[in-house]
DNA sequence: GTCTATATCGGGATAGAC
DNA sequence: GTCTATCCCGATATAGAC
């Protein structure tokens, strides 16, 4: 494994330990057993290091946004759809422990984060409107189009939220949240039974 | 005005500007004209100084969680009551645009923000309980539990995702996406009132 | 590519005069 | 209470040897 790639999972691992305004290059060098110098020859500073990081965060979650529309799905799919999403995201959850801060300080990742989530966006509202149109949802586009705003910040920020409540976060429950965000909006044997298996996310 | 008090103004001020990450004490004795060595005569550092803030925000806040529910009170004193949180959060709104850091940093902080946010879900599922036993709200109690914790989590991080998504963060959207969110759990004739309103909200 | 050593810089902290 | 003048420290940056 390149020195290079070792960095970045290393660098990975702590930001989404301590946070990444916690952890300064020192540190990672440090981890890793090389010294700054070296460091700082493959990457100059934090900023690019967190840049690395995004793009291969792009570079896997992108795959998972090309949404299989051909045939009728129905809400199952939309729900393991979900749970690929925040699995990722949960990998990478640095990134959206200081978001704001994040795309504030670099302009940059703050234009890749936005493609990203309206790449997201879409995906969710293709699938939803697929599911609308086999029945299985009943409320609005005005709606519908709301939902997914709603869906989309509660994947971007239900672990934090976990995290300020002191619970510790787990992929599981931001599915459900979400899960229990869609089921108003579902025809009835598919609401109950969303609920219903919601619970189960919850054990687990 | 006591230097003090000048000094809380003046960090909140930019804080909510430029992030609390972002300030340094010398930045905030700057732009008072005064200099750093009083500054940390009145607070020793910036952790005291948030930590002032935070308590003045809870002095606040707390009044307004009151819930006045004698009577019976409609849908419209719900987003009434979000309105006045919503407003008062975004007075320091610092607080939220870096919740996981500074409650990570700062136990205390970590501490006195979960009680608060417990006041307000307390408050919040109060006034549902209110609506649906007038029968205008229909979900089930496990929905609406729910429910209350998408409104709270929607209230700390809406403005956050505003700004990341490059929209300037105002107080109605927040209101906005809140309506909404409550929408489909009521009973139809208020339910069409809601989403009605809801739009105004955007326009402001 | 990798190391050691050093330079630079900014924020936080503190002493002592007024 | 307020100022000036340091000091300390950690993080970033960079030069030069191996």
């Amino acid at each position: 494994m390149k020195t290079r790639d070792r960095i970045l999972a290393c660098a990975l691992e702590l930001f989404n330990r301590q946070g990444e305004p916690n952890v300064s290059t020192l540190e990672i060098a440090n981890e890793l057993g090389i010294s700054p110098g070296n460091l700082y020859y493959h990457f100059h500073g934090k900023e690019p290091l967190v840049i690395g990081l995004f793009e291969r965060f792009e570079d896997e979650l992108m795959p998972l946004l090309d949404p299989p529309l051909e045939v009728r799905l129905d809400a199952e799919d939309y729900w393991l759809f979900l749970h690929l999403i925040v699995e990722r995201m949960s990998q990478y959850r640095f990134l959206f422990q200081d978001l704001s801060n994040l795309t504030g300080r670099l302009p940059k990742l703050a234009r890749g984060m936005r493609g990203l989530i309206n790449a997201v966006k879409r995906t969710l509202a293709a699938l939803l409107a697929s599911l609308k149109s086999q029945g299985l949802v009943v409320s609005e586009t005005q709606a519908l189009g709301q939902l997914v705003e709603q869906i989309t910040l509660t994947l971007l920020f239900s672990l934090d939220y976990q995290r300020v409540l002191g619970r510790e976060g787990d992929v599981g429950i931001v599915v459900y949240q979400v899960m229990m965000l869609v089921a108003p909006h579902l025809q009835e044997p598919a609401r109950r039974a969303a609920e219903q298996l919601a619970g189960k996310y919850l054990e687990v």
